[in-house]
DNA sequence: GCAAACCTAGAACGATCGGTCAAGGAATCT
DNA sequence: AGATTCCTTGACCGATCGTTCTAGGTTTGC
């Protein structure tokens, strides 16, 4: 048999923590391969042999990220019981989640910072929303049928603006240190919500 | 008297114009200062000599913009006549502007960017989202004294609610190359408005 | 005409970036 | 034990960044 080295003294699922939250807090190109290593604790060579480069680095991170959140919202909007109910609990654990009230969604941030330059990570990025669409949009459905919206509600149009208004509001909070601007733009995406 | 040299072979106000549309479509850090001399057509002696150097210079193009946009925002909605028509038609305006729709606000791009980072560029885009947001404010109240919006229907929450899903669509279109994605909002928030 | 003031153009600088190379240590096989 | 393979560490590389320096040209005032 060929011997083989000693395993990785590291926990990729660890180091890829590491790198995520650091992404997410300071955007892709703020964020120095050195700085990378530190927050992964890990060395140069080795974030290369593992994730190829920091392009790719971020891939990963923004994939597992975008992953992470899809399973999330569709735990959420998919419970049983009323769908609405559902998703206003969504936008009340987004109101007290320190982290995107901080941050901003890595998926928006990146859009917004890649969007126009990067066709493979806008690609990413757009299926993440588009997934995340479509769970509010199957929600408003639902909820439709059971009499929760009006019948000649127009789901599409309020599933775009949530995802819009969501991600809006958490672009904005980066800049307003006042969490009550946040509250005031859901408390008004509840209203249109309870009107629809 | 003391000698004076030549003038300016250059002008400032079209240099800076130049300036400020390739920080609006390729953001700050992307934006070389190299790039930027050559879209100003001037030398770089010029361009340090005139507005610093490139960050003074972005926050210059950052200042110009916004005033350009809150001239015109105040201009539209406080025109005589009925305030949601006003509003309407700023609506209308935004879903049609080829420049917006492609790369985005300035100021929303420039929070995204920079707001977790720089506190004087946050501080300026602040300032002009709060602007804007009162503008928008101050027609959903007019509309409310006249009846236009339903007397107990919270102009707070609808003001947030407008500047978020605007700012919202606008960072989303980046990635979504469809259009109809921006529409869809727009349709949403327009409902959400005509049921307040 | 002369000199001071202002402009322009481009070479050059230090810093920092992402990425690679090279040497050493540890584990696994014969 | 010895050879081989893999991982780790840190020095190193070329490129690019924003910025400054230098040299030359041009206009203005005496």
């Amino acid at each position: 048999m060929t011997p083989r080295g000693p395993d990785k003294q590291f926990d990729r699922e660890r180091a890829l923590e590491a790198a995520l939250e650091l992404f997410w807090r300071k955007g892709y190109e703020a964020t120095g391969v050195s700085d990378l290593l530190e927050a992964m604790g890990i060395g140069r060579q080795s974030m290369y042999d593992t994730f190829g480069n920091k392009r790719e680095l971020f891939l990963t991170a923004l994939r597992e990220y975008g992953l992470r959140r899809i399973a999330y919202v569709r735990e959420v909007l998919r419970a049983p019981g009323s769908p609405m109910a559902n998703l206003e609990r969504l936008l009340h654990e987004m109101e007290n989640d320190e982290e995107h009230c901080d941050c901003g969604c890595l998926v928006g941030n990146t859009i917004a910072e890649l969007g126009g330059r990067d066709d493979e990570v806008a690609a990413m990025a757009r299926a993440g929303v588009a997934t995340i669409r479509g769970a509010v949009l199957e929600a408003l459905q639902r909820a439709r049928e059971l009499g929760e919206l009006r019948s000649d509600t127009d789901v599409e149009a309020l599933a775009s603006l949530v995802i819009s208004t969501v991600q809006g509001t958490a672009l904005l909070l980066k800049a307003e240190r006042d969490l009550e601007f946040g509250h005031a733009a859901i408390r008004g995406l509840r209203a249109a919500l309870a009107a629809a």
